[in-house]
Parts: C-alpha cells; structure tokens; sequence
DNA sequence: TATTGTTATACTCTATAACTATA
DNA sequence: TATAGTTATAGAGTATAACAATA
C-alpha cells in the first residue's frame, strides 16, 4: 500500500528508447513520470490517502464516507429527499435505499410526508442522529486539518478551490 | 449524476439552527458547504469527472485507467514485476493477476525471467502493446488537458504539485 | 522463515431493469 | 406520460486465506 515514489515528475517524454531489446535488467527505482502528469491518478492517490486516514478515525463512528454525507446533508437540508441526495452525491436510487434505510435503523434519520408532493419522503435527523453527526462531523473535520497539515494553508485553500473547479458547472 | 450545486462554500458554520421542529418545508437549493470543506468530498468528486470522460474517450482503446496505468508503467520500466506494479499502483497482488493476464492474451505485454529471482516475472510490452499504449498516453494526455483548460496552466500545474503533496512519502 | 505469483472466495460498490404509487 | 421510491439482480472492484515455487 505504500507506494516508493521519489522522482520529481514534470513531462510524459521519455528519451531513453529500447529496441525491444531483451536486455536482462531488474528495475530498481519504479518511473512514474508519466502518470504523475494525469489528474486523474494524482486525484485517485490522494483520495486513497484520504479515505484511508477516514476508515481508521471514523470507525468508532461506524461511519463510512458516504454515510457521513448524507448525515451531513440531511442535518443541512431537513427534509430533504432521496432524489435530491443521490443527484447531490451522484449514487444511483437503488444503491442510496439499503443506505438510508441502514441508517434509519440505527435511529439516526427518520422519515416524514413530503410538504406537497405525496410520492417523495423527507428525511431529518433525530436528536441522536443530530449528535452524531455534529461530533463526526467534527472528527471528520480535524482527520482532514491532519492530512492537509502537510500544505501551507494557502495552499489548502487553493487545493479545494482548484478541484472544485474541475468537477463544478458540469454534468458529463 | 449532475450535481446541482453553485453555493460558494466556505465554513461548515450554519446559523440556522431548527430545534426539531417539524416544519413541513421543501428543500429548494442544497447546502453542501461542509462537504466541500473535506479534502475527501472534493478528491472524489473530481475523480468522478475525470474517470467519466476518461471512459468516454478511451473506449476505443478498451482500456480502464488501471490498465493504461499498468502499460505505461511496464512501457517505462521494462521487466517491472507484478509485486512492483502493486506496491506502485496500491493494488492486491491478486487482483492483479487477471488484469495483467488480460493485457497477455491481448498480446500487449509478455512475461520474460526475471534476470536474478526464480520466483519473480519481468513484464515487457510486446510492439503492438508499445504502439497502442504510445498511442492511448496521447489521448489521455489530451483528454486531461481538456479537462483541466478550466484552470489557468498556473494552477494546474499547483493542482498536481498540491495532490502530490498529499499522498507522497506516506505510507499510512 | 520470508517472498513471488497464484487460486479460490467473499465482501463491497456500482449499474440496469422493472415494479408501485403518485403527479 | 413522467417522476419518487423501491426491489431484484448483475457486474465490477476490493479484500483475506491459503498454496506451490523459490529465496
């Protein structure tokens, strides 16, 4: 899990071209230049990070990144629905139902007639639910200040605002 | 699988605090302030833009960001061992297995002996593999560009440096 | 004894089709 | 007809245990 990067990318070019020589050499040092200059290995790597320093913080919790989301969100937005949950979150209906459904179960949110739509059902927190969540939130919050201590706090705020650009005003 | 968010989010602080009240309101725009506060939420999301038009554009390719990662890696480091190419990419060496067999019967890559290890197997790319994996690092590169043209080439040469910055020299 | 590569397997996550009840 | 919520189910991704061959 520990991956022996080192080298200090810059460009995908590569002069040093083989001619399908069978040359026996074992590889030493791992070249990753390339695929350091792709955002969407950088970004994948850094959520690895992330989400492992989540599951080891979050567990007395039981609280999986999503979970915390959505308890997030229905803390935020009272009464909200499934619908707008998975369109804020981008999960499939399907897979948001066990979920929701889970964390019913464990008394935290619970369900109530949608104001003036009868098919949609608005979620709240209860006041156990609003408890956890404010203290997961806080865990949460602290977790990510401990990883982002490696940057200057400019840099965390530049960090959020540039991904927030890439995956912001966009549907495709 | 839209997100419709456009709040500037900043502080997860929300002075609208409801004491259980069941007022029957409906959620009009979502807040999703303390979720683009976390690192995590803001990887993911662009993970998820980047991975979706990555899919798009390299369909013709059949290639899965993991498998372009694992061509390029054994394209730059001839006879690289799968053992390498896990501890590189975070993968399980078992589900690996399949991955690199695939890209075998493909004819992409070949296994050679490692110069000195009985136990370990070097990986090269076959003539076909170096063309097609040339080949689909140039769309890739593209298909990035593309993507991060929302920001200046300033910041997105700091978007890459700052994710680096997070998930190198780490191993926990 | 430790490591490489492998098989088998289980668990989680994600995706599609189809149904109901409301609009 | 279109949408919200749901069920069932299939597929992809990820995890552990255990084994043979080699160090």
């Amino acid at each position: 899990m520990a991956p022996p990067n080192g080298s200090a990318a810059q460009a995908p070019r590569r002069p040093r071209a083989r001619k399908a020589a069978p040359a026996p050499a074992a590889v030493e040092q791992v070249d990753t230049s390339f695929l350091e200059t792709l955002l969407g290995y950088n970004t994948r790597r850094a959520w690895l990070v992330v989400s492992e320093v989540f599951q080891q913080r979050m567990a007395p919790f039981a609280l999986r990144p999503v979970d915390l989301s959505v308890l997030s969100l229905v803390g935020r937005n009272p009464g909200i629905t499934s619908r707008q949950l998975c369109a804020t979150l981008g999960i499939l209906p399907p897979n948001l139902v066990g979920l929701v459904s889970a964390l019913e179960k464990r008394g935290l949110i619970s369900r109530s007639p949608h104001p003036h739509d009868g098919r949609a059902v608005g979620l709240h927190l209860t006041a156990e639910g609003a408890r956890l969540t404010g203290e997961a939130e806080r865990t949460a919050s602290q977790l990510e200040a401990d990883i982002a201590n490696r940057l200057a706090p400019s840099e965390q705020r530049t960090l959020l605002r540039l991904l927030q650009k890439i995956y912001q005003r966009d549907g495709s």
